[in-house]
DNA sequence: GTGAAAGCGCTAACAA
DNA sequence: TTGTTAGCGCTTTCAC
């Protein structure tokens, strides 16, 4: 393998100096247009290639690479957010680095050095559940930091949320609404923050309709599909629960296959829109949210930031919409 | 913002010379125990962190970065399959720089530009249907490269394929197995290597099974959901189709909808697995690649270049496994 | 075992 | 407009 070519190398071939180069590579205009052909021809001839890496070691350059640190990569919710930052951040020339924490702080903190030794122009955070070391622990300087889907301690730093507790609300008041006496909460722990919203937005719905909370049916230990089926079985096995909110996409589907075990229906609503959720027969309700939509404004705030703005760090919180397709009431025919 | 502290920093604050830290910063041995817990003190009191841009611009050193360019992030098959990457780099101590080439070639060519730039220390690739520039035509020198899901022009670099052909000829002869008469192969362009090697199996089967292959049957023109929709109507509506063979996802989905649409289900089988497929009724059998180990043989076989192996380049095929849930028989219930 | 000096590829200041 | 010089933060000779 030959070594790769300089910037002084193409200086030598087209007779010019090497900042001229340096010029002509960054672009600067003010470059005699014969110089500038001799230069581009040497770089054609030579295959030559800048070297961000190199560039980058000069404090107030940049390598143009946002860090990315989300839960994991295979979770749908998560790649499709992974894809609207990469869009928000590729139209301002930026590239994505993208690790996932596994929920693990302790990951999470060693992501998180990486990245800063990487010198990453601003990292784009979804805090992990199981809480690792406080952001404020971090020696200064920091670069732009964004939080996604979850707030963070660290009140230095923009977040963009969904309206969690306002969609668990509006689609626990729908089951209420269609006739269920009593509505089941299935989720994952509420030491998740999302999941801390959502039982809080199932609670308020709750309350505004003069219901009791039976704390039976508030089931907040599913991790896995698997294990929210075992959790509906339950359930359905106890008989207080006429119907179900599935706080998150497994816990929608865990609920489905064990209605399919025990061949009975509840009616049910989801959060978070998922693949199969409109071919099921019956078609399934969801809570719905704009993951598109969170992902470019986290992007955007990264790049705004990166732009130099300086306005004091916001927190947007986008809303959520309820996707009702039958589900959310009983249907004989199942 | 201050000053980011750097190794001479480090160096004075602990009373040693520049190259003392470096050597405790990359773990070299012959550190005197004193000066190793200065140093330490050190880099804890001036919270330094190592710069790998500065490292990185030696040649020799690295930045311990893979590049990944996918199709598109949000696509759960490719958002799997990067994630399984990203455990096998993990695992040696690599992150990955993730990007998603839409399958548009001059997109493609920028982004392995951008991750030359870099320095990444390895391309992971899907090389994309619409082609752009040739591997051959990129100046040397190139850093290891392998690629994945679909071969490439360039002979230089180690492949990862899954059996297209050989899952898509047990799918069929299941079909036909199954009690199907003739069986129909809904599917992208042919032009894609996946679906030209998935139609190679699917008529290696017909011969087998000393069936006529009726070239009305083979339809391969299914970009989007909605395509393969209309696309089975009109099979359905023909009358001569027995059975289907759904060449990939989008064309299950579609199928399934025609199904629902026209009242009429046929015995079918899809290539790669769904998030629906065991929900709907009947559970939909479909042929599976495995792309966990897709990615982790990728992983492996990336980092072992880097580690120095000079072996001829390999191409790995992966076997895929069928997985019947009922939909290749006819269902008289539905 | 430790340190001084040179230099990696590039960009910023300043001259010319 | 172009070139010269210095230096970014780090690693690598090669002396001590």
């Amino acid at each position: 393998m030959q070594r790769k070519p300089t910037m002084n190398d193409v200086a030598h071939r087209a007779g010019v100096a090497l900042k001229t180069v340096s010029r002509y590579v960054n672009g600067d205009p003010t470059i005699g247009a014969d110089y500038a052909d001799r230069i581009r021809e040497a770089i054609a001839e030579l295959g030559y290639r800048r070297n961000m890496a190199a560039a980058r070691i000069r404090p107030g350059q940049s390598a143009k690479m946002i860090g990315l640190i989300i839960s994991d990569l295979s979770n749908p919710y998560f790649a499709t957010l992974a894809r609207a930052i990469e869009l928000g951040a590729a139209a301002a020339g930026y590239m994505l680095t993208i690790a996932s924490s596994e929920e693990d702080g302790a990951r999470h903190d060693l992501l998180v050095d990486r990245l800063l030794e990487q010198q990453v122009d601003a990292i784009i955070d979804v805090p992990p559940r199981a809480p690792g070391r406080a952001w404020r622990d971090i020696p200064p300087p920091l670069p732009p930091l964004v939080f996604v889907d979850r707030p963070s301690d660290w009140a230095a730093a923009d977040t963009v949320l969904a309206d969690n507790a306002g969609g668990a609300r509006s689609a626990t008041r729908a089951l209420l609404h269609a006739g269920a006496g009593t509505v089941a909460f299935v989720g994952d722990s509420v030491e998740i923050f999302t999941m801390g919203e959502r039982l809080t937005g199932y609670r308020q719905a709750l309350v505004e309709a003069d219901r009791p909370v039976d704390d039976d049916l508030v089931r907040d230990t599913v991790h896995t599909v698997d294990d929210a089926m075992r959790v509906v079985l339950d359930l359905l096995a106890g008989g207080r629960a006429q119907a179900v909110f599935a706080a998150n996409n497994r816990a929608a589907l865990g609920a489905l296959r064990a209605f399919r075990l025990a061949e009975t229906f509840l009616p049910m609503i989801g959060f978070d829109e998922f693949e199969a959720a409109a071919l099921i027969n019956p078609p399934i309700s969801v809570v719905s949210q704009d993951i598109q939509a969170m992902g470019r404004a986290a992007a955007d705030l990264a790049v705004a930031r990166l732009n130099g703005s300086d306005i004091p760090c916001t927190t947007t919180v986008l809303p959520t919409s309820l996707i009702l397709r039958g589900s959310e009431r009983l249907l004989p025919a199942f």
